[in-house]
DNA sequence: ATATTTCACATACTTAGCGTATGTCAACTC
DNA sequence: GAGTTGACATACGCTAAGTATGTGAAATAT
């Protein structure tokens, strides 16, 4: 029974993968929303009805990625051997995914463009939290310096983010990402109340 | 003589005005080319002329703001005590400058989103040069660690930039504004070759 | 089991705004 | 002062977002 919010469902997940595909490609205001449902053999109907306008239609595809991304953070921080080198990883592992085309069209480019501050998104930017709860529980511990965690956090994202930029747009990722990451991880350093 | 090119340039300047109000208020994508035009007495003919299409105009609406910010962080970092006192200055100042609304809406949003990484633009951030420049002062004077100069401002913007972005967007932006200065102190420490 | 309602989606239409092709008149050239 | 250039205006087409209305299958009621 209920197969009518089965079927809702299920188009749901067809048009933001449509969606995801398409604004990855062509960018979000490039991306003709005809295109994205005929892509899918549905029509502008379905997507008004689900997801209201399209910048519905792209937080939801936003909000997908995120979920994604942090859930990735999250597996490569555990892993680490301390919480301090969690957090390194952390970092260098959204430098990293940032370096995927589509992360930075969608996410990094065109959503906050449309959408506004990231930290302002109904996702609530997940991999900021994750983040930010990384830098409480070393703050607690008396690794990192007392200072405010969702700003550290924040600055944190900003710089991995902007450094993924600039790999990426480089002739050279390959030569440039090492510098990249090597800088990221002095600054994160300045957090440490003892110096290594 | 050469009434032609004068009156050119003076209808240049006067449609950019228009333009940055217009992004400024609407955002870049809301603004109406017809309204930017109109409202300095011209039509969209003289814009598309001038700049070749809506994205060259915000070309050059940016690059003419990029200016202005570089030149005012060169000011403030001038001002400060020694070369690394420079250094915080500046992303401080960076930090003020982003908060207003102009900026954030055309620089740090439409303008990626449009126009690409921004180290990319013609106007090659000149703001990002003036940290570079600085940066390589204090390695070459043994002040910060041997890192890529060019990396450390990158991430340096970056995490000022995202400060910014998250202090406009709080509620109580006088608050939380120290905090991010603070957090941003603390990361830039981290490229010091003998910690404070 | 049939009638009724609901609602997910389709269809048709309106409108806004970018780009382009063409026209025009003042300013420069010869 | 006739010819040419070029900065800008005018007029048009086209694409694409949003909206209003239609439709048929699934859920519910009788």
């Amino acid at each position: 029974m209920n197969k009518r919010i089965e079927k809702m469902a299920e188009n749901r997940a067809k048009l933001i993968v449509a969606a995801r595909e398409a604004f990855a490609d062509k960018g979000y205001s490039a991306a003709s929303m005809d295109d994205i449902t005929s892509a899918v053999g549905l029509t502008r109907g379905a997507l008004y009805h689900n997801f209201g306008d399209k910048r519905g239609l792209l937080a939801a595809v936003v909000d997908q990625i995120d979920s994604e991304m942090a859930l990735y953070a999250q597996n490569v921080g555990a892993q680490a051997a301390d919480e301090w080198e969690g957090l390194l990883a952390e970092g260098t592992a959204y430098i990293e995914k940032a370096l995927e085309p589509e992360i930075q069209r969608i996410v990094l480019l065109d959503g906050p463009a449309v959408l506004g501050d990231p930290s302002q998104w109904p996702s609530q930017n997940s991999c900021l939290q994750t983040t930010k709860q990384t830098v409480e529980g070393l703050i607690s511990r008396g690794t990192l310096k007392n200072i405010d965690s969702e700003a550290a956090a924040r600055l944190l994202n900003g710089a991995a983010l902007n450094a993924a930029l600039w790999v990426a747009a480089s002739p050279t990722p390959k030569d440039v990402l090492p510098h990249a990451i090597e800088a990221f991880q002095a600054l994160a350093s300045g957090l440490l109340k003892k110096p290594v």
